[in-house]
RNA sequence: GCCCGGAUAGCUCAGUUGGUAGAGCAGGGGAUUGAAAAUCCCCGUGUCGGUGGUUCGAUUCCGCCUCCGGGCA
């Protein structure tokens, strides 16, 4: 009994994958469902380079539009939310496909999560105050004496994970990297992935801990896509970034900061090219200075999405240059199926 | 034409009381378990504008030249 067939199609930031997923649904029995955690919030189109409406009509995407952007989402969220799109489309005998450049819900499906808290403002909020009082070094030693394996991994400078792992301690009373450990997803990878002496004990404690519910119940097919040259992705987001100007990205953002209940620290607000027009609309940058912060962002961005793809397992890579790319990946696709795709 | 400033990393600049130089940004690499388009870590050899001179030694001092500002004619 062989799972279902689902698609990824990963890559950076303006590589192209809107189009080449929209090319692929017209040959394929595919409905679209969107890994993005920008494009989740309505009323930022333009700076997501979301689907325009037109296309949204002939190719519907799930998970798009479905947070106010005074709202939070999280991983968690969307591999509930994932999973469920992917178990309708499923049913209704069709093919999900997964686009988007968020790699970390892409593993968050893939690789499952621990049974971890969820965020906690008010112990978030306590933690700041925390480290107003002590400081941040303080707290990094505190994870130190509690969970030393955590804090090897997590840089005293990195407030925000480093609050997250204390927050799971002080919620559960139990080290954060007790959850890491008993990822499932690493069960299979260990040998590839840990270079210490542990291996053996790892391994058997990730296959002990090994849970069917995190495990994804499909057969996926991964395909990552980018140019194989990073002038030319370079180039293409430049592009890309004066084409948002000319179509209205200031009035998009101007239109959020006019809402009270929005404000720069926002997951949503810290989005690149709304982050950097909010300061150029508040007055911090002149004109010029935002367009290229906006640009050397999206282009950070992509090298950070590249970072995640280099290293990602078992994915076939496209070139976003080349003409006949939709038939390329569908050639990989059946490649890698037996499903049948006549219909 | 004359006078005064500049000219140093892709960009903006610091600096060397003469021993061939370093920040920020950009760029590159990496990490990544409920904020992830987030957050964080690592990476700096460049005819110190050109050319003569002084000097053991010049990017640094001096002369001339070129270019860019500003001022005076």
């Amino acid at each position: 009994m062989s799972l279902p067939p689902a698609i990824f199609l990963m890559g950076p930031t303006a590589s192209g994958k809107t189009d080449l997923a929209m090319a692929l649904c017209d040959h394929l029995p595919c409905d679209i469902i969107s890994v993005d955690s920008a494009m989740i919030y309505r009323g930022m189109d333009i700076g997501t380079a979301k689907p325009t409406a037109a296309e949204l009509a002939r190719s519907p995407h799930r998970l798009i539009d479905i947070c106010d952007p005074a709202e939070t989402y999280s991983a968690a969220d969307f591999r509930r939310d994932a999973l469920a799109a992917m178990a309708e489309v499923t049913a209704a005998g069709r093919i999900p496909l997964l686009v988007g450049g968020t790699m970390m819900y892409f593993k968050a499906l893939l690789h499952g999560m621990s049974g971890l808290p969820s965020a906690s403002p008010a112990v978030r909020r306590a933690l700041e105050q925390e480290a107003e009082e002590r400081g941040w070094e303080a707290l990094h030693e505190e994870l130190r004496v509690s969970d030393p394996v955590a804090a090897e991994r997590i840089h005293p400078n990195n407030r925000q994970r480093l609050m997250r792992a204390l927050e799971v301690l002080r919620l559960t009373g139990k080290p954060i990297s007790e959850f890491w450990r008993a990822d499932p997803g690493d069960c299979e990878q260990t040998t590839e992935v840990t270079q210490d002496g542990d291996i053996e004990d790892y391994t058997y404690f990730t296959r002990w801990q090994a849970d069917e519910t995190s495990l994804l119940p499909y057969t996926v097919i991964q395909i990552a896509m980018t140019p194989p040259e990073r002038r030319v992705l370079h180039e293409r987001i430049r592009l890309r970034f004066l084409k948002m100007l000319e179509a209205g990205f200031v009035d998009e953002v101007r239109a959020l900061m006019i809402r009270d209940d929005l404000h720069p620290d926002l997951p949503s607000m810290r989005c690149v090219g709304y982050r950097q027009a909010w300061s150029y609309l508040s007055g911090e940058d002149d004109y010029e200075t935002f367009v290229s912060k906006g640009v050397a962002a999206t282009r950070q961005l992509a090298k950070r999405q590249l970072t995640w793809l280099r290293k990602w397992s078992d994915v076939d890579w496209l070139d976003s240059d080349d003409k006949h790319i939709a038939e390329a990946a569908l050639k990989k696709i059946r490649l890698r199926t037996t499903f049948n795709f006549d219909k």
